[in-house]
DNA sequence: CCGTAACCTGACCGATCGGTCAGTTCTGAC
DNA sequence: GTCAGAACTGACCGATCGGTCAGGTTACGG
């Protein structure tokens, strides 16, 4: 290793990753994900400009998941539009959990971060995957309740709907099913 | 008015409401509430022994609207039960969407709160009646998706998925519609 | 073996938080 | 008119927040 304890800096997300997701930004101290890194806070400002910096290094890379989810689905349409962005789309969320339970928590106090201005514009084309590019509103309703559900269901604390015994792949499968039939596709 | 300016307290419920479903309760201060209500800090917590109780009260009304939906549907079961608790749930959304906001972006940090303590049971037997009494897992999981779907959609700041001009008829309809889909029933 | 830069610490800062308190103003009953 | 109590204020409190800084420690290239 070039410096031994440069891995603090991943040691710090990990920790901030956590703690956010479980507690939300605000409430979570600089103190406190020191503390659990175990290092001192002044550390931890070392390696990040300021509490806005972490918070922005971990919501980028579910940012750029979005994105290349929307290139990818953006040369199909009809069927294979919708299932592959609802395929997408519960994959994506059970990746990033704790990133999604962190964004939907703090939502309305980090909407106006300029690094989330494209957040907006990016929901409002998945919406147009879900309903294979209709503008019919209660399609968009559809739409609205699959990925606002989704998202949620799968970045759940602990697996609450399945009951914790459950895998990932009955969640992953009961997401997609539903998410079809909901936005009108046979499953 | 038995004393004109008891109003006073309803002023500072209504603003809370907002403030706190917009910027969130840990985010939101007490100096900020009394100034849109356009008091003093000490007058604020003469009406409320402190910030707790003012969101106690906030979340009280939506927590006995769910005990009594529970009850409603209680001896009801098949597809009556399902349809009418989608129903009674979307309404509710509808009704409640500042609180609702509220609670599900500072969930795990209110979670511990006495007064939630019955909310992951309501939330189970929720599930129970969007199922039918399914213990199905893929059945909860998509009961799960209806759930958190429709109380996020129904809460979408700016009725975002219709664009701000559909009615809230569209918006209740559209998620009628769609939650029967996910839950497997015909519409 | 030395110097430099990366790494990290403890002490400290101003601001703001939720909350308290002594005292003042207002209001309605008598 | 008076008086009790509700309603309200401004000043203040300790705690904690995010962030800074001077200086110490460590590791590595030359």
């Amino acid at each position: 290793m070039a410096r031994p304890s440069a891995a603090l800096r991943g040691r710090i997300l990990d920790s901030s990753r956590h703690l956010f997701s479980e507690r939300g930004y605000e409430a979570t101290s600089l103190q406190e994900i020191a503390s659990d890194v175990g290092c001192s806070k002044a550390a931890l400002l070392y390696h990040f400009r300021n509490k806005d910096a972490l918070l922005a290094e971990l919501l980028t890379p579910v940012g750029q998941r979005v994105v290349e989810l929307l290139e990818k689905v953006a040369p199909l349409d009809g069927e294979e539009l919708v299932r592959t962005t609802v395929a997408d789309l519960v994959d994506s969320a059970l990746e990033y959990r704790l990133e999604i339970r962190l964004l939907f928590e703090d939502l309305p106090r980090l909407s106006h971060r300029p690094e989330l201005n494209l957040l907006p514009d990016s929901t409002d084309r998945l919406f147009d995957c879900l309903t294979g590019r209709s503008r019919d509103p209660r399609a968009r309703v559809a739409a609205s309740m699959v990925l606002t559900g989704v998202a949620l269901t799968a970045s759940a604390p602990d697996n609450a709907p399945v009951g914790g015994e459950g895998s990932d792949a009955d969640l992953r499968q009961g997401l997609v099913e539903a998410s079809l039939r909901a936005l009108g596709r046979d499953v």
